[in-house]
DNA sequence: CCTAAAATTAAACAGTTGTTTCAATCAGGC
DNA sequence: GCCTGATTGAAACAACTGTTTAATTTTAGG
C-alpha cells in the first residue's frame, strides 16, 4: 500500500489515512503516525505545521474529489436536451463513493470509514470548510431533485437527501459492525454492490408521497428502578 | 439538567454523556467530567473503577433502554391475531428513538448524539457487548420483516435494515451538521417529525423490487497532480 | 454516642500527548 | 569543488492523560 519510493508527505498521509480510518482522530498519537510511515516525529509539524494541519489534508484529500465529482456528474446531467431522472440524479450523486472504493490510488475501500468517521470526528475549524463543502453540492442536488419530482413539497426532498447520505455512509463506513450484525464478510469491491442495491430503495422513498404530520406514539415504557443485576 | 440533589454517581454519568455527546469519548478528560459534574477527580475511578467502566456504563444506561422497548414493540406485535404489516413493524423499530428523544429523564436530545457516536466510538470490549445486543434486535426484525415482505429476498432485506438504520441514525445524532447544511434549525422534539417523515421513506424503499445487479458506473476522473493553490 | 464502612478529598504518580529546538544531512545551482 | 536552502534526526519541552495513594469526612447501625 505505501510504496517505499513514496515522498516523506506521502508516507505520512497515506499512514495517518490508516490509522484515522481505524481507530479514529483522537486516538491516533502523532508517535504511531510516524512509526507506521517509517518517518521521523517532527516530520509531520514540519510539512503539516501541526497535527490538525494533517488531519485537513487527510480528510481534504478524499472529500475534493468525492465532491467534485458529484458536482462534475451533475453539470453533465443538467447539460444535456431532455431533463435527469431521479435515478440518474442518484447515481450521480452515489457513484463517486463506490469509484474512490474501487480505485486504491483514491484510498481504496480505507476512505469509506475515513468519511464515516468525518462527521463525528470533524472539530472546528475544518469542520466549517467541510460543511461549507457539502451544503454547495447538497443544495445543487437538491434544487435538481426539485425538478424531477415536481410533487413532492422540497422541504420532504431536503430531509429525504439527509435519509440518502445516512442509508449511504453507514453500511458504507461501519463495514465491521455490519459485517459482525450481518454474519457475512463484506467484499471490499462490494461497495458498488452496496449501491446498487441502495439505488432502488431510496429511488423509492424519495418518490412516495409524503406522510402527513401523523403521531408516531411512543413506546418506550419508564421503568421504576429496579435493583440493577450485575 | 443536572438536579443539584443527584448523587455523585447520577451527575457523573449526567456529565459524562454530555461531553461525550459533545465531544466524543477520545477527547474529553476525566478532568473535564468532574468539573463539570463538580465532583472530585477520583470519584469517577472511586464509582466506575476506569474511564472504560464509565464509558460502558453511559451508554449501556441508554443502549438498553432502547432495544429492550424495539424487542417489547415486536412481542406486541406479534402476539397479535392478524400478522404485523410493514408500517407497524417499521414503527415498533424507530419510534423508541423518539421517545427516548421526547423525554428527558432518558436522555432527551442529547442523547441521540451519543447514539450515533456509538458506532464510531465503540472499541472492545464494549463493542462487542454492543454487536451483540444489536445483532439480536435485527435479526428478530429481520425475520418479522421477511414474513411481512414475502416477495424481497432476505438478502435485500438485511441490507435495507442497514440503510434503515442509516436512514435514521444520520439525522437525529448529527443535528449540528444537518442544521447547517439545510439551513432550518431543529426543534429538539422534531425527532418524532424526522421519524414520521422517515416512515413513508423507508416504507416505500422496503417494498419495492430489488433492483437486478446492474452496472453503476463510477464517475470519479483521475486528474493528473495539478499544482495545489494554497 | 460510638464505630465501622462508605464516600470524598488533595496530592502525587508514571506515562503519553503535540510541539519545539538545534545540530546533522541532503539537494541542487553556481 | 562550495554554498544555500530544504529536509531529516535525536532529544527535550511543558502540558495533559488516567490512575493511585493515603488522610479525611460523612453516613448509617447498634
Amino acid at each position: 500500500m505505501t510504496s517505499l519510493l513514496d515522498s516523506t508527505k506521502d508516507r505520512i498521509l497515506a499512514a495517518a489515512e490508516e490509522l484515522f480510518a481505524r481507530t479514529g482522530v483522537a486516538r491516533t498519537s502523532l508517535r504511531a503516525i510516524t512509526a507506521l510511515a517509517r518517518v521521523n516525529l517532527a516530520a509531520v509539524n514540519y510539512h503539516f505545521g501541526s497535527k490538525d494541519g494533517l488531519v485537513e489534508e487527510v480528510y481534504r484529500r478524499r472529500l475534493e474529489p468525492l465532491n467534485r465529482a458529484r458536482l462534475a456528474n451533475l453539470d453533465r446531467l443538467e447539460q444535456r436536451a431532455r431533463k435527469p431522472s431521479l435515478e440518474e440524479l442518484l447515481v450521480a450523486f452515489m457513484s463517486p463513493v463506490a469509484t474512490l472504493a474501487r480505485d486504491p490510488a483514491q484510498g481504496g475501500p480505507t476512505v469509506m470509514r475515513l468519511l464515516g468517521q468525518t462527521h463525528a470526528e470533524a472539530e472546528e475549524p475544518f469542520r466549517a470548510w467541510f460543511a461549507g463543502e457539502y451544503k454547495r453540492v447538497l443544495e445543487r442536488y437538491h434544487a435538481a431533485l426539485c425538478r424531477a419530482l415536481p410533487g413532492i413539497p422540497p422541504e420532504d426532498i431536503r430531509w429525504r437527501l439527509q435519509f440518502l447520505v445516512g442509508a449511504l455512509t453507514y453500511p458504507v463506513a461501519e463495514r465491521q459492525l455490519v459485517e459482525l450484525v450481518s454474519g457475512e464478510a463484506i467484499d471490499p469491491d462490494d461497495v458498488t454492490r452496496i449501491v446498487e442495491r441502495l439505488l432502488p430503495f431510496v429511488a423509492a422513498g424519495f418518490r412516495v408521497a409524503p406522510g402527513k404530520p401523523a403521531k408516531v406514539r411512543g413506546t418506550v415504557r419508564r421503568r421504576p428502578d429496579l435493583p440493577r443485576k450485575r
